[in-house]
DNA sequence: GATTGACCTTACCATCATGGGAACCCCCAT
DNA sequence: ATGGGGGTTCCCATGATGGTAAGGTCAATC
């Protein structure tokens, strides 16, 4: 099976497929004589694993461990466990952390009147130099720890 | 006023200053005769204008907009306002996103026993071939559009 | 006067996972 | 032999940020 069909079986990109083989994710595939990739029914099972855990949003180097620990027969589930709990961890951080911008947002939101006038609370706050904090949503700790937020 | 300064000012980084410079996020500023970048009070504050709203999450490109209405005195504050509501529903997008990943991972991490067996019901579900949803959560339309979706 | 140290400059590389495209090779059918 | 649909490698781009290296500048101290 080339590349294109184990692609669509699966549903990997064929650049993807190349950029796991690339970096080691997955293993250097056997090449028929003319140099194309040769993939078997196991090569896709493993590929649509790293899609399934990708769509769950385990980075690369999660994966790797997933796919050690779903290779070992002699694994604990415990251990498959710990990496999905830390996993879920970095989800409810992420979450909180656009949970609290989104907030934030919605309370200027509400207060801006949306018209044709130049008054707006929003660019008010964005401008704001370092004003006293709003009552009507006192002493929120809303957890600003990095001043430039990857989002 | 140097970068160093203005840096400590603005609480945006010098790389940042210089980055947001040669991208044109900001004009170029003036340079002292030994080349040193030279900001006034008024630099400062569009910095931390940018790094507020960069701290609720707004894209380079929405900040671009939002300043170009804040210099604009005949600006209306809808146009702002749309412009906040479009950053709401995307926060809101990547929320749901990252809570419909977080879901299915608990469900999972629920039903792992976590002890010394390898028997692993999120290994199982990862190299599960196309099964029957569980009955547990059952029908939850979780918006999965992207195969890859990039967390 | 010379050295030190804090500050500034540009330029390049790395991140993370992914897509795009060019230039080229291979195979099969018309 | 021509065309088309595979495949291959290599380079570049994304977004926003950090790191580092190699060098220029300045003020103070020895």
């Amino acid at each position: 099976m080339n590349i294109g069909q184990a692609s669509k079986a699966s549903g990997v990109t064929q650049k993807m497929i190349r950029y796991y083989e690339s970096i080691g994710l997955i293993k250097d595939v056997e090449r028929s004589e003319n140099g194309y990739r040769t993939y078997a029914p196991n090569d896709i099972h493993t590929l649509a694993f790293i899609r399934r855990a990708r769509h769950l949003g385990f980075s690369i180097e999660q994966i790797q461990a997933l796919m050690a620990l779903w290779r070992d027969e002699a694994r604990s589930s415990a251990e498959v466990k710990a990496i999905a709990k830390i996993h879920i961890a970095e989800l409810q951080a992420k979450i909180e952390e656009l949970a609290a911008m989104q907030r934030t947002l919605e309370h200027l939101v509400a207060c801006c009147a949306g018209d044709d006038r130049p008054d707006c609370p929003i660019i008010d706050d964005l401008s704001a130099k370092a004003e006293a904090p709003a009552k009507a949503t006192p002493a929120r700790s809303n957890g600003r720890h990095r001043a430039q937020p990857r989002v």
